[in-house]
DNA sequence: TTCTCTCATGTGATTTTATAACATAATGAT
DNA sequence: ATCATTATGTTATAAAATCACATGAGAGAA
């Protein structure tokens, strides 16, 4: 589904990963002790799979790492901790591609942007807004009122655009 | 999936509906003959269908009718004439809802955004860009090359608010 | 026309994604 | 300790989408 060696998943840039999987799992453990919620096993280690994927995964990929770390290993036990990290906004779904992927700015306040390489499947995520551009003009317009929003662009990175020029 | 009684779907105004359906099957007649495409009477039927729910159909509701008209009542049948319409700007996917629409715009060469009511279902179809906004700017920024966007907004529209409010 | 190539359709089977329903277990409050 | 609440585990099923392969219809060339 994604390819085995997705290079430079998550923002296009390299970075320091593990030292980004601790302090992003830290950040998620004061903040749901902050506000009252509950990270419990296996939640954290549903974001622990996200953020070491680096990547957007599907649910099941997903519950087959749980499944081999002891965890239950039926549908529901991936869709529920994925929904809880999703509903507090610690990962985020991917509609285009029926995916999760830990969120990259925990913490702020956002409603997020996606863009998605379509040749090596990488996924960064930009700030976006509610009101902002042209959804935003189009919602005061019609009088509509924004819960959330859903902003992905599909096309391709500027490691892949590199590689195809040659 | 939907409501049954959808009030007022894709556009959150009212108007001739009849009329609607008759033009826009003409202007996909034009445009096709234009462009050498065939639309073929599955795939007409299929945008027929689109129009005349006007609101966001499932894949497998659509089949339902090709059914009930003597068409394939297999979902390869459906999700071919679909993939068709959607390839060729005649109707859009919304993700959030894995559901379709027949484009509200046809002809113009657009990247669609839509604002989809939690409460009614209707959807109603916004011009956007694949350069404005904050997704946009970010694109510029990452040097990542949009081909394609998923714009779409989940809140409440107008009529519903206003019952909401009594 | 007839042949042939291509594209479209029909159909059965399967895969992938997601949820319903219900029992058990852990947690937090009193 | 008890009780209410929330989370987990498991079985089963629903919903969405695709694969694979056979058949059929149209456009163009001989």
């Amino acid at each position: 589904m994604t390819s085995p060696t997705s290079p430079d998943p998550v923002g296009f840039q390299h970075h320091d990963h593990a030292a980004c999987v601790h302090s992003a799992l830290e950040e998620a453990d004061r903040q749901c002790a902050q506000e009252g919620l509950r990270l419990t096993a296996v939640r954290r280690k549903v974001l622990e799979i996200l953020l070491q994927g680096h990547r957007a995964m599907g649910a099941y990929e997903v519950l087959d790492i749980l499944r081999e770390d002891g965890f239950g290993s039926q549908p529901p036990v991936a869709y529920r901790a994925l929904d809880f990290l999703v509903t507090h906004g610690f990962a985020h779904k991917i509609e285009r591609l029926n995916a999760f992927v830990a969120c990259a700015h925990p913490g702020a306040r956002h409603s997020p942007a996606f863009m998605i390489c379509r040749l090596c499947q990488s996924v960064a995520e930009a700030q976006s807004s509610q009101e902002a551009g042209p959804l935003g003009d189009a919602a005061r317009a019609a009088g509509f009122h924004v819960e959330q929003t859903v902003v992905e662009a599909e096309g391709v990175c500027p490691a892949c655009a590199h590689k195809d020029a040659k």
